[in-house]
DNA sequence: AGGGGTATTGATACAGTATAACAGTTATAT
DNA sequence: ATATAACTGTTATACTGTATCAATACCCCT
């Protein structure tokens, strides 16, 4: 696993750089990023936080890119598909992925004061989950990992 | 790890066991098993899978014990709270424990065909996802890991 | 360029999941 | 007995997600 980004960083070039990768992704593989999708995909980067659908509608809808949820829900099943979107289960909520194009499974910490997520990067040999669901014969498709518990600066407002 | 359950069991010891163990834990811890959170209990020892809130909810509006939402999300929350109960939150659903009063991190093995779910028992040493934690500053009190794929079983009748 | 199949969007309606708020009741502790 | 806290009952409402069908845009082939 990489170290997960509960630190400040350069975030024009984290929005770039993602929205460039993914795009190119999509140019490879023929997907169409079309303009609902990109501005959703944008909209997370640019939040760079887990957003439920409706706040990401409520965005589209000031936009007059759509003001139903099934263009917002559509979007983001396209963007979770092709993995440039996580969906934070704990929190019915969607994250832009910080990884995009390189195969990862995917973890969380998720704060519970302040709500921030923090991706983890994990490689694909799974641990022990990989071993008891081997043992049990079990074909493990897709993981969902996610850790809540208190951030950094949480901790400290805590004490 | 222990192995995780999609192999037959004596089914009647297996519930009467759970819940003879979570009828002790809450006499040494001064919980209150209340007639509505015993049932919610049985219901789920009995039918051993993961159902919803409002499955759930019918079954106590058929017995009696109360027909609004709110019945059944209290009973919930105290059995979770008190890991008497595991929510699975890939399934917005609700599984009995299978080792009650064990310490222990839950993992799920989830079959995305016929919808079985089953408890993989970890011990409390996280492996990758903890050290990343650590690294972070980031402190997990809770965590949730879900396997979706296909059992046996239902590999089998994909084949 | 025209036609036909496919993917995407637009729009309405609805289904499923969960909680807020407040009143009434029961258990527990002095 | 009384005060306190915990639990239940009830109403209403908020939040999350999907089914359906019509209209439009894209792609590939002739
Ligand atoms: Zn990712
Ligand atoms: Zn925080
Ligand atoms: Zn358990
Ligand atoms: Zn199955």
């Amino acid at each position: 696993m990489t170290t997960p980004g509960f630190e400040h960083h350069d975030h024009a070039s984290c929005i770039s750089g993602s929205l460039e990768a993914v795009e190119k992704q999509c140019k490879d593989k023929g997907l169409r990023l079309t303009p609902v999708r990109k501005r959703v995909l944008e909209i997370l980067l640019d939040e760079h936080r887990a957003m439920g659908a409706y706040d990401i509608l409520d965005r589209l809808r000031a936009e007059g890119l759509g003001s139903q949820p099934p263009i917002a829900y559509r979007a983001l099943d396209f963007l979770v598909k092709h993995r440039f979107v996580h969906k934070i289960e704990r929190l019915n909520a969607f994250i832009a992925c910080g990884h995009p194009g390189e195969r990862h499974v995917p973890a969380f910490l998720i704060c519970r004061s302040c709500d921030s997520v923090a991706e983890a990067h994990t490689d694909l040999t799974q641990g022990r989950l990989g071993d008891v669901a081997r043992d049990a014969g079990f074909v493990i498709e897709r993981t969902v990992v996610e850790a809540e518990g208190l951030c950094p600066k949480c901790q400290e407002e805590a004490a």
